[in-house]
RNA sequence: GGCCAGGUGGCAGAGUGGUCAUGCAGCGGACUGCAAAUCCGCGUACGCCGGUUCGAUUCCGACCCUGGCCUCCA
């Protein structure tokens, strides 16, 4: 079943054809870590893990980078407000950034560039741009020059002279056009730096994703993705140094953009203040109705988050998990799990994950209803594809459960069971309001009774 | 102001030139001691105004509204 992705720069969709069948490369632009992630920040790993899912499917590898921003102004300013190192800074909200993306299912990439690991090949790109007469030295600084690249403003639909014209951006002096962004900058003693032909300093935010991307993945790749709000000036400026210092190069071949996570009717944006962190939303509500709310739109509108709408998200599970949780003693056959065609055949309609997220549930309808090893297979083959319903059945159920006295509960159920065999239904209602206010949920069944946390 | 998305039933959210999205919630019924779950059934949704068409939510045009980018940002 062939992909077809949606390309930001010819602004269409197209069946994805990569250089190479064997080695597909895909590049993530990942966080500057001075601080926990929000969870805006969250859906383009979410969307673009799928991504790689199903593009593993497809093909023999799929290299899939996604990078560490560990040098930058915002992380100085983070370290000398707290009297911290830098690297404690970065080494800390690297990992909460490990930890907060497995949380949501979000598998590795393959390889996790570090911008401070490869100044080196920042410097050498930096200086090939020079050598191309594509980058210029003023005031301490390396600028690229804007107008030596007439592609600029391909993908974000501007052009250069537009853009000068209506720049409401405060020119620096040194620029010899506004648009010229900087490469390298000067570092004061008290700052992180390097040594590099143009003095000690340290490298501009664009420069980096160039220089790993072409370290790691090649001069040209298959796939470049991130948030559409990187889409100008980040990636237009990474396409002008990428292209320029690789002689003309194609530098990504596809662009893929993720709208933005709105709250309160606005984008969730540390500047605006309205963030919800990751790290806490994972401790307030089920990780997988988290990662099924960032999948239950499609990645490229926007998506707003609210209590409701993650509400909403954990009723679906609830369902799903319902239908595995019965079907707990069908065994399934060994080896890898089926994928269904159907939902397989949304995600590569340019990752259409809330038509894949229907599919799932005509498939818990069939499981429910058929009782199948296969349906089974399917259901959980469907929900692998995106990353959801991998856990054990009834230990959805029980989330949370360490915060319950399981011993006490079974004595009040066996209490209540017996009241009822007395048909004292008075006394197995109040053991059932009693169980309720320990926000334990019960369901007679044929098979006797079961209890849950929460809600289910 | 420039560029780019989008406005679908109570909510979430796909999709299509002409009998179905799907889910959540709600309502009625069955079942159950009562609940829950499950099953059956229900709600005449496509921003506004024109146009094209036998027929438009779907195509075209105007308009209104919302959001994003233009500055750090996933």
């Amino acid at each position: 079943m062939p992909i077809s992705l949606y390309n930001s720069l010819t602004r269409r969709t197209a069946p994805f054809v990569p250089l190479d069948h064997e080695r597909v490369t895909l590049y993530l632009c990942g966080p500057t870590v001075y601080n926990y992630v929000h969870i805006g920040n969250a859906r383009g790993p979410v969307v673009f893990d799928v991504l790689v899912r199903l593009l593993r499917r497809h093909y023999p590898q799929v290299v899939y980078a996604r990078n560490i921003t560990d040098v930058d102004d915002k992380i100085n300013t983070a370290a000398h407000e707290q009297g911290l190192p830098i690297g404690a800074i970065t080494d800390r909200f690297a990992q909460a950034y490990r930890d907060d993306m497995a949380g949501l299912g979000v598998a590795l990439p393959d390889i996790e560039p570090h911008a401070t690991a490869h100044i080196d090949q920042i410097i050498a790109m930096i200086q090939k741009l020079l050598d191309g007469g594509h980058a210029y030295t003023a005031d301490g600084h390396v600028l690229f020059d804007v107008g030596s690249f007439p592609a600029y403003g391909e993908l974000s639909g501007r052009d250069t002279e537009e853009l000068i014209a209506g720049s409401r951006i405060e020119v620096a002096v040194y620029k010899r056009s506004p648009g010229d962004f900087v490469l390298w900058k000067p570092s004061t003693p008290d700052l992180p730096g390097w040594d590099s032909p143009w003095g000690r300093g340290r490298p501009g935010w664009h420069i980096e994703c160039s220089a790993m991307s072409a370290a790691h993945l090649g001069e040209t790749i298959d796939i470049h993705a991130g948030g559409v709000d990187l889409l100008f000036p980040h990636h237009e400026n990474e396409i002008a140094q990428s292209t320029c210092a690789h002689g003309g190069k194609v530098f990504a071949r596809w662009w893929m953009h993720n709208g933005m996570l709105t709250f309160d009717g606005r984008k969730m944006s540390k500047s605006l203040g309205n963030v919800l962190l990751v790290h806490e939303l994972l401790q307030l509500h089920s990780p997988e109705a988290l990662r099924l709310r960032l999948l239950s739109g499609h990645y490229r509108q926007p998506l707003d988050w609210s209590d409701a709408a993650i509400a909403q998200a954990t009723s679906t599970l609830d369902g799903w998990y319902r239908v595995l949780r019965d079907l707990a003693g069908v065994a399934i056959p060994a080896g890898d799990l089926p994928v269904p065609e159907r939902v397989e055949a949304a995600l590569c309609d340019d990752l259409n994950t809330p038509l894949a997220l229907a599919e799932l549930s005509v498939l818990a309808d069939a499981a429910r209803h058929s009782g199948s090893a296969e349906a089974k297979a399917a259901l959980l083959g469907g929900g692998a594809l995106l990353g959801l319903l991998q856990q054990d059945a009834e230990a959805w159920f029980r989330r949370g459960e360490a915060t319950v006295d399981a011993a006490h509960v079974e004595d009040l159920l066996q209490q209540r069971r017996a009241a009822r065999a007395a048909r004292d239904f008075a006394r197995a209602d109040a053991i059932r309001d009693e169980l309720a206010a320990m926000n334990i949920t019960i369901e007679d069944g044929a098979q006797g009774t079961r209890w849950s946390v929460g809600k289910g």
